[in-house]
DNA sequence: GCGGCAACTTAGTACCCGGCGA
DNA sequence: TCGCCGGGTACTAAGTTGCCGC
């Protein structure tokens, strides 16, 4: 199958195919599984934040466990879930038992090792095992050096298994709380799993397809571009004969069915010539590229053919020089570094570069305590004004025609702002103004006590709160019907900080969470809410004036003499904080932030805002350096927030416009690039082969770099920070061979789910990288983010990981406009087309958003609405036998009437889980789609809002239809 | 050289508000 | 005119990356 198979099916994904692994596919089983894996605690996790986790995740399984039958391994995991740390051995055992089968299939006999040392691997982890990340790159070194030794990797066990823990709670989080219809509610198309029966999109939403280069292997082909082939072509077909219940199958099998031919896979690493008889002209690849010189000379040990497990194990011994030494240790645990480290000769290399340990919390109060210490940096403004460059200035607007008048009117307003940066020089120093001048952020409204007949409860009693008590009580209060309040973590770490702004009194008195009692508040709220939707619509005029002025005021600054829009000038009202996923800070009140909080940085020469009278700025700095105007430290995770200039503005516009070129700049050597980094599957470093293989899971799948993350924070991961619980390997999957699953929480907890049929290389490599490694264990335990962003750099000047995610993204969508648009259809069928574009690298990027609420009701109205048209047609239809020419006009109508809105519900269908706006606004190239607009005459309107507009004016005054990424 | 901070981009969700149909 | 729906916007969390100072 090919990997442009494997897209489909994967979007499609549809549970049975996941089944048919021993995974439950849908969501729910998801978190099932990490749920229960999260069971097995580790000895790290004493802390009790450790402990709220593991109970929250325990109650989270229990709730979610009844929609869907847990796999066989899923049912394992679950029973560790709830033994002690004492049974999580035997847990673990357990667990490679039952999920080795999905782990590498030709590995067993690693396997096998693992389970026969796993002993002794404990017993040695008693006295080095706690400090994991240290111990784990010792054990990495010991068995690379080591080979004979093989059982490296089980000291881990304790670290591993925590690690483990976290991953699973997250996934959890993603599906069951925060996201809850995303990964659930899917109906499973029948699909068992035949490759062409990709699971449908509904619920649970599981990762697109791969749309990247699959066929690499066959050489210079942009798997990319093939998978896309074809894309949504037969769509509309796929809309006849899709069931009608699962919208998600008509877009699959748009996507699938032709791209699904295209590109034969063609597994031999020996065919790779073969391969590449793709047509180059839809291709990132260029046929007539030079071969890229691969940086690190070397003779490769291995023959394609004669990889094998038991050859690599000799050559990562071999491999390992000094510098072929794990960086992991990413310690996950502070405790870590005190390991004793045994017989472990340390290389430098050998020193866990990932091993960072932040502990924040301690960040935090040092900031506090340090606020003074600040820099308060006075720029040398010497050069204000100098090197301002010309403007030309309110330029008519060529491009955003409107139909109307008004509109018209409006437009013009709009671009008498404009300031046409783009037509300027720009500046190369850094400097990025040379005046600047604002009033200041606008401060969170000041609380205003709830009406005394509004009380909280204690123990079934009212009882009267202090202020700073009361608003606390109320940040809880106005949640209470939603999902967080259902949490243990958040309930306890509210109740902790609630606490805190008790008086000593309050605090003497309220001492148990469970018998606070906020309903009467909570209902408040809710009238309150009432009250301002019924309002007047003179009061809402009020209201809406008064916010206008209030915009006025402070939502602009004057930057070398052009007002711009501040993006956010208000400054974060408190409450509590809503971490996604599980994370261990969720509920913790965030501060008000005063005056004394803020720093200021405006231009030398301007005047300075003035603060609430009364108060002072924290600081007042004058650093054009920086493009923020105001910021302050918030108190939950420490971490600096800003006010800073909106998309529409120059400052953002230009690096997003620069962020464009470095994504073409990077077509032009991708080929290259993408020859070494096969080529370095081969290498007989463990680090450059590790190294390679990422970056093809990057630029192949667009995955994200993937820091390391602190404990603190919760538990995601991208490419670089990948464990080996977060893939599986099938020598044979659904038909597919050498298939890479890719199941782990990503940003915000998103779960990235993927079955992915990789080259018969990097499978191998990824054997080799998983042996002797443990579920917690790093799979690129020689690799982190900045020693891949170094070796980009190398490279191409300003290549790092996230350039590839835009330039796929961008590829992709010019690619599949190429594809999807018929020059001769109607602009709402371009329109289709266009978002189905726009829809391929949603997916690609993983993009997802819940199933909005709505949805199926909409469905049906539009249904309805299609029912009544058909209806409509027919009577017409049954009219019209005279050749009465109005009767056949009115037909004409009804009929555009019902395509649109067949498509309308086609592409709303289609959409049901995935957010396009993200990529629109953040990856795709806005000239692709200005050049699209101009060369198929549709109106810009049609695929930018007005915000868009705004923020792409560059865009569309830069490119006419023949621009091409 | 590495650890941590600072700066900035990317991200999903909550909610507002305007338009449209009943 | 009213109520609903859905797009748009506001909000802020969560990423990535560069760089500075120890």
């Amino acid at each position: 199958m090919t990997d442009a198979q494997s897209i489909h099916i994967q979007n499609g994904g549809s549970c049975e195919v996941v089944q048919s692994n021993g995974l439950t596919t849908n969501g729910h089983g998801h978190h099932h599984h990490h749920h229960s894996s999260s069971g097995s605690s580790s000895k790290h996790k004493s802390s009790s934040k450790d402990k709220h986790r593991d109970k929250d995740r325990e109650h989270k399984s229990s709730s979610s466990s009844k929609e869907h039958k847990s796999s066989s391994r899923d049912k394992d995991r679950h029973k560790s879930s709830s033994s002690s740390s004492s049974k999580h051995r035997d847990k673990d055992k357990e667990r490679d038992g039952s999920s080795n089968s999905h782990r590498s299939s030709s590995s067993s006999s690693h396997r096998d090792k693992d389970g026969s040392s796993s002993s002794s691997k404990h017993k040695s982890s008693s006295s080095s095992g706690h400090h994991k990340s240290s111990s784990k790159d010792k054990e990495r070194r010991d068995k690379d050096k080591d080979r004979s030794s093989s059982s490296s990797s089980r000291h881990k066990s304790s670290s591993s298994s925590r690690d483990k823990e976290r991953s699973s709670s997250s996934h959890k989080s993603s599906s069951s709380s925060s996201s809850k219809s995303k990964h659930s509610s899917s109906r499973h198309s029948s699909s068992s799993s035949s490759s062409k029966d990709p699971p449908s999109y509904d619920g649970v939403f599981v990762k697109p397809e791969p749309v990247s280069q699959s066929l690499m292997h066959s050489g210079p082909v942009d798997p990319f571009q093939l998978q896309q082939l074809g894309g949504y072509e037969t769509a509309a077909a796929a809309n006849c004969n899709g069931n009608g219940n699962d919208g998600g199958v008509n877009y699959k099998n748009g996507y699938e069915e032709s791209i699904v031919d295209i590109k034969k896979e063609d597994e031999s690493f020996n065919n790779l010539s073969q391969a590449s008889s793709c047509d180059y002209s839809m291709s990132q690849f260029r046929a007539d590229e030079p071969p890229f010189e691969v940086k690190h000379e070397q003779s490769y040990v291995e023959e394609d053919s004669s990889m094998n497990y038991i050859d690599q194990d000799d050559e990562g011994e071999e491999m390992d020089d000094e510098e072929d030494v794990p960086l992991a240790m990413r310690k996950r645990k502070p405790e870590a570094t005190d390991r004793s480290d045994g017989g472990m000769d340390d290389d430098d290399d050998d020193i866990p570069l990932l091993a960072r340990k932040k502990v924040k919390k301690e960040k935090i109060k040092k900031e506090s305590k340090e606020k003074t210490k600040k820099r308060v940096k006075d720029e040398p403004n010497d050069d204000y004004g100098s090197a301002k460059p010309k403007k030309k200035k309110m330029k008519k607007e060529p491009e955003v025609v409107s139909p109307t008048k008004r509109q018209k009117a409006k437009v013009k307003e709009e671009e008498e702002e404009v300031w046409r940066w783009w037509e300027e020089e720009k500046r190369a120093d850094g400097v990025k103004w040379s005046t600047l001048e604002h009033k200041g952020p606008v401060f969170a409204p000041r609380y205003e006590r709830v009406p005394r007949n509004v009380r909280f409860y204690y123990d079934g009693k009212p009882m009267e709160l202090s202020e700073e008590t009361e608003e606390a009580a109320t940040f809880y209060a106005k949640m209470l019907n939603h999902d967080y309040c259902t949490k243990e973590v958040f309930n306890n770490n509210f109740f902790k900080d609630f606490r805190k702004s008790m008086t000593s009194k309050e605090r003497e008195i309220i001492k148990d969470f469970r018998k606070c009692g906020f309903n009467e508040m909570f209902n408040f709220f809710q009238a309150e809410s009432e009250k301002r939707k019924a309002a007047t619509k003179e009061e809402k005029l009020i209201k809406k004036n008064e916010n206008e002025a209030l915009m006025k005021e402070f939502g602009f600054c004057m930057i070398d003499g052009h007002k711009e829009k501040i993006g956010n000038f208000r400054l974060e009202p408190p409450g509590l904080f809503r971490g996604r996923g599980e994370h261990p800070k969720m509920g913790m009140i965030k501060r008000r932030i005063q005056a004394s909080d803020v720093s200021i940085n405006c231009g030398k020469e301007s005047k300075v805002p003035s603060p609430p009278p009364g108060s002072r700025w924290k600081e007042v700095r004058h650093d054009n350096t920086v493009t923020w105007l105001a910021s302050w430290i918030e108190n939950v995770q420490g971490q600096v927030k800003y006010i800073m200039l909106n998309p529409s503005s120059k400052l953002k516009g230009e690096k997003d416009h620069i962020k464009y070129e470095t994504a073409r700049r990077l077509d032009k050597v991708i080929d290259k690039i993408r020859a070494t980094y096969r080529d370095e599957w081969k290498s007989k470093e463990m680090r450059v082969r590790q190294r390679a293989v990422a970056l093809y899971f990057i630029d192949k799948l667009a995955l994200r770099a993937g820091n390391e993350k602190d404990e603190d924070q919760a538990d995601t991961v991208g490419c670089c920070s990948l464990r080996v619980e977060h893939v599986q390997l099938h020598k044979e999957l659904n038909g597919k061979e050498n298939v890479v699953v890719f199941d782990f929480p990503g940003k915000d907890s998103i779960r990235y789910y993927n079955e992915v049929e990789v080259e018969k290389r990097v499978f191998k490599n990824l054997e080799l990288f998983m042996e002797h490694k443990k579920d917690g264990d790093d799979l690129f335990d020689r690799l982190n983010t900045q020693v891949l962003n170094e070796h980009l750099k190398e490279l191409m000047e300003g290549l790092t990981a996230k350039v590839f995610r835009t330039y796929n993204a961008s590829k992709t969508l010019q690619s599949q406009l190429d594809l999807l648009t018929d020059p001769s259809a109607t602009v709402p069928e371009k329109l289709l087309a266009y978002n189905r574009a726009n829809r391929a690298v949603a997916i690609l990027c993983n993009h997802q958003r819940s199933v909005p609420k709505s949805h199926e009701k909409s469905m049906e109205n539009l249904k309805e609405k299609i029912k009544a048209k058909r209806e409509a047609i027919k009577k017409c239809e049954a009219e019209y036998h005279s050749r009465d020419e109005k009767k056949g006009k009115q037909l004409e109508r009804l009929k555009d009437q019902l395509k649109k809105l067949e498509l309308q519900e086609t592409d709303r269908d289609e959409n049901k889980t995935i957010a396009l706006g993200t990529s629109k606004l953040n990856y795709l190239d806005p000239r692709i789609s200005v050049a699209w607009c101009k060369k198929h005459d549709v109106p810009i309107e049609k695929i930018f809002n007005k915000t868009q507009r705004t923020k792409f004016l560059w865009a569309v005054h830069m490119a006419d239809e023949n621009y091409r990424f």
